[in-house]
DNA sequence: AGAATAATGTCAAATTTATTACAACGCTGT
DNA sequence: ACAGCGTTGTAATAAATTTGACATTATTCT
């Protein structure tokens, strides 16, 4: 034992930069049940990573072990120290950070968020609004407001690509009356609007839904205004360890929405994706050439 | 797997008293560091333990595996869940929902991936990323490709509060060029790039990188090529249930990054929030008038 | 006390596991 | 486009680990 305070994680993660394709593929796949992958045969682990076993041996000697049977030494050994040691509690995310740390704060704080958020919700709400979103027989409208504009952004980037008919308002626009004209009984909205609200999310709301429009809204835990107006309200907690608020709750709902959408439309959005693929590609070269 | 909540350790307690001498003796010795102990080779536990290789081998037989490697597989399956237990604890997040649930699906792999990784980020390395991002002697570039100028702009909007000379440069426009003639030696860009990587987004990091700008790259665990350039490289876990990927990893290092930037910079940073709150009034104010 | 039974260890066979040698492949630069 | 180097996988070899058969020692019961 040479260096005592360096893990092996902490080895392969410094040595990520000099390793091979093969290896790499191979050192994360060891990174990701960490250390219990590595405790396995190596031929486990080959198949695990997809690489061959002499892959294996070979990134183990370059990592500087004589063979596999040291490195796995090592890792007990490591293991035995991790069990004695009673700090290694995992009160924290990153370790070696004290647990006041901006990273250890926010992210207790987010997973605190996400807690609450997703206890609040009704999976059939939920999937009524999935059910909802991804219904191409309706238009989509997505709109956001100055901060919220973002996850609004993401959901139409995806949402986009998964169906037809898709249309991202941004409320601080002048432009968004125009869009109101076309709408009509039973077009979709998806309005963001956490505090501070904004009065141009309200009236575009109370346009859309004069007009029929459904409104599915994700908002915070105190609720926009527009929310008497919406069929679908998710609140998400917000609350983060700084002067600004959290969105990841809302993102995590987003990207929850997302994949649902695409589970609802699959055969559709399997086929548009590949043709989207295609066109990026061209792109792609086209760019090139310039 | 016929228990699912009784761990081997357990077990061994349990039948300690149906168990003889020798076997006994061995017992003792796999609880005394466990499980690294039990999961080396059979003729290591065996002299540690002072019994002979066959009277482990009829032990793990006696607890009711099929052989050694069987014993050791459950073992490392333990250890594998211990490591994701700490949040896990839940196995649903939203009441009512099947585990199966898109939802609970989805913040069981989100959360993995913040845990991941955070686990991956060295403390030092993060404050230096905050204190080079907060530095206003410094102009601040900020670049996001097709769908991380998501996360891009989530940074600038709050990152245009909290200090001056902040650029938000979409790296699929065609106008980027233009903004790189003014950038200079000790500028500090902060670059966005996950998969699929992004050909523009690395000829602008090449062209900041020659001009002796300080590169901070977001991207996930395979690392955008632009990770060759950068000074500081922060690698977000990505994987989702899902045709797409998550980004709620990367949102928390930003929201972060966020927190740390105004701790660094709150003087400052209170100041110019009230001067845009009051602007943002007198916004609000003008166009209802209208 | 002595026979019977259970427990344990020694040793060798069998299986699995790690390593080495070599061939195929892919990339880079000319 | 091709040569050359570095990377990766296949297959055979070597080493180790595990298991089973059997002999020996301890333990128990009559």
């Amino acid at each position: 034992m040479a260096e005592p305070t360096l893990t092996i994680s902490d080895r392969i993660q410094q040595e990520l930069d000099r390793l091979t394709r093969a290896e790499r593929q191979l050192a994360h796949s060891i990174l990701e049940n960490y250390p219990a992958s590595g405790l396995g045969p190596l031929t486990a682990l080959a198949k695990d990573a997809n690489v061959s076993t002499p892959t294996v041996a070979r990134m183990v000697q370059k990592l500087g072990f004589k063979g596999y049977p040291e490195f796995q030494n090592e890792l007990r050994e490591e293991l035995k120290a991790k069990a004695k040691n009673p700090i290694a509690k995992h009160d924290t995310w990153t370790e070696g950070a004290p647990s006041g740390h901006v990273l250890n704060r926010f992210t207790d704080a987010v997973i605190d968020n996400i807690r609450h958020t997703l206890g609040q919700i009704e999976p059939a709400t939920f999937d009524r609004a999935c059910a909802m979103i991804a219904d191409t027989k309706h238009p989509l409208y997505i709109v956001g407001g100055r901060i919220t504009h973002t996850m609004a952004e993401y959901l139409f980037l995806h949402a986009q690509i998964i169906r037809t008919r898709v249309t991202h308002i941004q409320s601080t626009s002048n432009a968004w009356p125009h869009y109101l004209l076309d709408v009509g009984e039973g077009d979709v909205f998806v309005i963001f609007d956490v505090r501070r609200y904004e009065n141009n999310t309200l009236k575009l709301a109370e346009m859309a839904h004069a007009r029929g429009a459904k409104i599915i809204l994700f908002t915070d835990q105190w609720r926009s205004p527009v929310h008497s107006l919406a069929d679908i309200c998710f609140s998400s907690r917000i609350v983060a360890p700084s002067a600004w608020d959290s969105a990841a709750a809302t993102l995590l709902l987003v990207e929850s929405v997302i994949s649902a959408m695409q589970d609802i439309n699959w055969a559709d959005t399997k086929d548009r994706a590949e043709r989207l693929e295609e066109m990026f590609d061209q792109t792609r070269l086209f760019r090139k050439f310039t």
